[in-house]
Parts: C-alpha cells; structure tokens; sequence
DNA sequence: TTAATTAAGGATATTTTTGTCCTCTTTTTT
DNA sequence: AAAAAAGAGGACAAAAATATCCTTAATTAA
C-alpha cells in the first residue's frame, strides 16, 4: 500500500513518540533497530519529517536523539502520509484514472468510494499519540520489543 | 495503491472485456490508447497476462489482438492482481510489519482489519465482467472514449 | 578546550519500476 | 508464394525508490 519509506516513517514516529519525553529521546540506532529498518535510510527519512514539516525534532550531540513535541503527538497520522508525499495514495483513484470524480468513475468507483472514505477517515482521526499509546497498553507492537 | 503496471493490467484487461467477443479483438494500438497507457509497456502487461495466468487471450496476424474467452471473463479482479504479484497489497501489514497477525498486531491494526477486509471481499467478489458492463451501461469510463 | 557523541547533509551505489526499440514468429490476405 | 499485419520476446534505457558511506556541524561531558 505505501512505500518502505512511508511505512519507516510511520513506524519510526510512533516509536519515537512512544519512547520520547524531555529527557528521554531515542538515537537512529536505536530507532532502526527497534523497527526493523535500514539505519542510514531511516536517517534520511527522519531528516525529512524533521526538517519541512516539523513533525519529528531532534537534537544533536551526546544525548541527543529524536523525539515529538506534545503538539506534535497529537497530529493525526494523516500528516505523516502527508510529509511524505503519499497521502494520495488514499486519494487516488484504484484504477489510476487522472481523476476520481462522481462525474467520470471508473467501474470500481461506486464500491470503492466508501471504503476509501472510511480509509482516510481513519487516518485522519487517529493521532500518533492515540497509535503510541497502544503500544504502550500492550495492545500491539511496532517491531522488535520494547 | 497499485504499482502503474497493475493499473494498466486493470484498465486494460476490463477494457479487452468489454470490447472483445469471436469477432472482435482490440489490437495493442487500440488499448493503449483508449486506457491511455504507454504502448509498448502494456504490450509487456498484456503477455504477462497472456502467458503464465490464462486471463488474456491473444491471436497474432491481421486482424489478430486481445480478448477474454467467458471463462477469464467470469474471473474475479483480484485474479488480476495475482497475476500481476501485487494481491499483497491488500493482505500485508498497514505499517510493514512483515506478519499482519492478531497475535503481534500493529496500532493500526484494529481498525484497519475490518477496512482491509471489505477490500479484499470487493476485488474477489466483482469479477471482470462486472466491471466491464459498468463501463457498457455507461455507467463509468475506463479511460478516453470508446 | 578537547574529545566524544550524535544528527545533518552530500555524494554515490544498487535495485526496482517504468518504458522503448528492434527482431522474430504467427496468421491472414492478395 | 509473397506481402502485410499483428503479437511475442529479448535487449536495452531511463527514472525512481531504496540504501550506504563519508564528511560536517552541533552539543555535551570530561
Ligand atoms: S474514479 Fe476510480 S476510484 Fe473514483
Ligand atoms: S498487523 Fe498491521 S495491519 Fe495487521
């Protein structure tokens, strides 16, 4: 559905909104480990949440590392999607017609509409913190323990 | 949601559907324009699609092109996407995680379990020749025209 | 102030996806 | 039989996605 690197940033976001507070923020390698993925790709991801859309901060030096400002924990999922140029994967249409539209629909159009209504819903009502907290309860994982 | 060469298979395939019966056969030429794809590039889709999976026929020579015997027609559309090795976007983990289970489940899961369902439900119940009569009843368009 | 630590950023490499082109084979028409 | 009209298939090209490495800058601790 969405590109590694997306499904890195999403992970990536919600461990680091899960494990970060003043005086606690999780490095790359940890991060990269936790979830699964590339460490140097993660890297560059997280440069792009941190830097245009303020999503992820980060400080450097000993100590430093990454972490999610209250404001940020409460953006929903959706701006991730968003920060990296894939939230039209949800809008899109599924037979890849220039346009989904009511007056031009493809002949998927009818049944899908409202299930990819439903989908952007979700992600858009959902907050990284609400998916952070979920692992935290212990209700689900993000990769490999902590 | 689907890599370009899905969408084309799609759009193309559902096309040949609708177009083509022991008369009529839409050449190459024809489809690529009317889904507007790259011509050469579904010629490649339509032999996947001819070779291993049986969902597309073809004949070559004058008057030769593609079509769908009433066997491939009354083929689900999800038989399109495992031919073209992409049915796991719709079974995999929202966030990557290489098992989509219950047991270890992502934050997402939860919810997006019941929307991922619906999908998979839609794609194997809507077979090829309903997608094809949408289009016939004018109901829906497929690409330019025709 | 020096050394150590950690993210930022640039350059480069690899792989996959997307796309083109040319020749070969099959089939029909003349 | 020859010519023409298609799809089949292989080789190649271009672009995008994925990934690595190395140097620089910032920050902290000793
Ligand atoms: S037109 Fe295809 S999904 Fe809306
Ligand atoms: S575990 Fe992520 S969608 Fe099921």
């Amino acid at each position: 559905m969405f590109s590694k690197a997306t499904e890195y940033a999403l992970r990536a976001t919600i461990y680091i909104a899960r494990r970060s507070d003043e005086k606690n923020k999780p490095g790359l390698a940890e991060i990269a480990k936790v979830i699964d993925s590339p460490r140097s790709f993660t890297a560059k991801i997280l440069q792009q949440l941190t830097k245009n859309n303020k999503i992820v901060s980060s400080v450097r030096g000993p100590n430093g590392g990454f972490f999610l400002t209250d404001k940020a924990k409460k953006l929903p999922v959706y701006s991730i999607l968003k920060a990296m140029a894939e939230d039209e994967v949800l809008t899109k249409c599924v037979l890849g017609l220039k346009q989904c539209s009511e007056t031009k629909p493809c002949p998927m159009h009818a049944q899908y509409k409202p299930l990819k209504q439903q989908l952007i819903k979700l992600f858009e009502t959902k907050t990284i913190q609400d998916l952070a907290s979920e692992i935290t309860n212990g209700d689900s994982v993000i990769g490999n323990g902590k």
